[in-house]
DNA sequence: CTTGACTCTATAGCCGACTATAGAGTATAT
DNA sequence: ATATACTCTATAGTCGGCTATAGAGTCAAG
């Protein structure tokens, strides 16, 4: 049954340089070069003239990075579970701790989000409600503790 | 009648070197001198060798600068709040048009983690759920979209 | 054969809010 | 008198994720 083309399976790729690769991607150029130096992505090859060259896996990676983006993993974060998988690993026990703590640092930071939320909402109605009084600093400026604004000091 | 005891209505005022200042506020001699840097705070005076002094303001001061940016302004924008502050306008407005701006952001940013966070507990929970299949990548990654692990090329 | 678009490397800058270091002077306790 | 703790200024480094610049080489079209 026929059809492989080469060695490993695959027909062989087309193969893009990097201001193709950026066009296709939505990443920029230089994105690419730097995620490249922190271990994210790799080109396939090089040209003769030192062009980079990309296969169409890097599409793959690219989207790969930005969904651990996406779920708050930092690129050094993804980049050692690139490298982990790389290595033969696979690096699920390692990628399911830092997901946990990324969902429970996502928890906290929502809760501490709601808490300024609702902190600013107030302030923002009780300002909204209330005139502004004779002599007194406004309520916004108020509800923001700015006693110490209210001393004429410079 | 009776016990003020000087020009401005207030009693002298107890004053504090920086480490005073930083042990009772909570904000590192550093950050102290870095704020005032930003405009955030001024020592009363100095000391005849340079040491600066404040006065019990700065614990009001620094109380609004932590709420401040408790409810997500910059130092920059608490900064121009507190200038103003001193220039004797009451930044009403300004504050106010600040406060909205922060309040919409907060609500853009919980939505985002919100999102992120539905996103990274489904993957867990599916993982969690499905043993690992024979020849298939543990159900994170492959969650995480990362089809460019599949293919071995280091 | 020149123009213009593309690519290369290396390095520096940006944002925000600090933190750290070096080197010098000052204050306080014993 | 000295040890220790404190303070001063000025400068640089940190984190994360880029973006910008300079200066040089390469490629395709007309």
């Amino acid at each position: 049954m026929g059809m492989r083309s080469n060695v490993n399976g695959r027909p062989p790729e087309q193969l893009f340089k990097i201001g193709e690769v950026a066009k296709r991607s939505g990443v920029s150029v230089e994105s690419l070069r730097f995620y490249e130096t922190r271990g994210l992505i790799e080109p396939a090859g090089r040209t003769a003239s030192g062009y980079r060259l990309y296969d169409g896996a890097v599409f793959d990676r690219l989207r790969f990075v930005k969904k651990a983006q996406a779920v708050g993993f930092t690129l050094g974060e993804t980049a050692s579970i690139i490298a982990e998988a790389k290595r033969g690993k696979r690096p699920c026990a390692e990628v399911r701790r830092m997901a946990e703590d990324r969902l429970r640092d996502l928890d906290i930071k929502l809760n501490q989000l709601k808490r300024y939320r609702r902190e600013l909402k107030q302030t923002l109605d009780a300002w909204q409600g209330g005139g502004e009084k004779d002599g007194v600093i406004c309520g916004l400026i108020e509800g923001l503790g700015a006693d110490a604004l209210h001393r004429p000091e410079g």
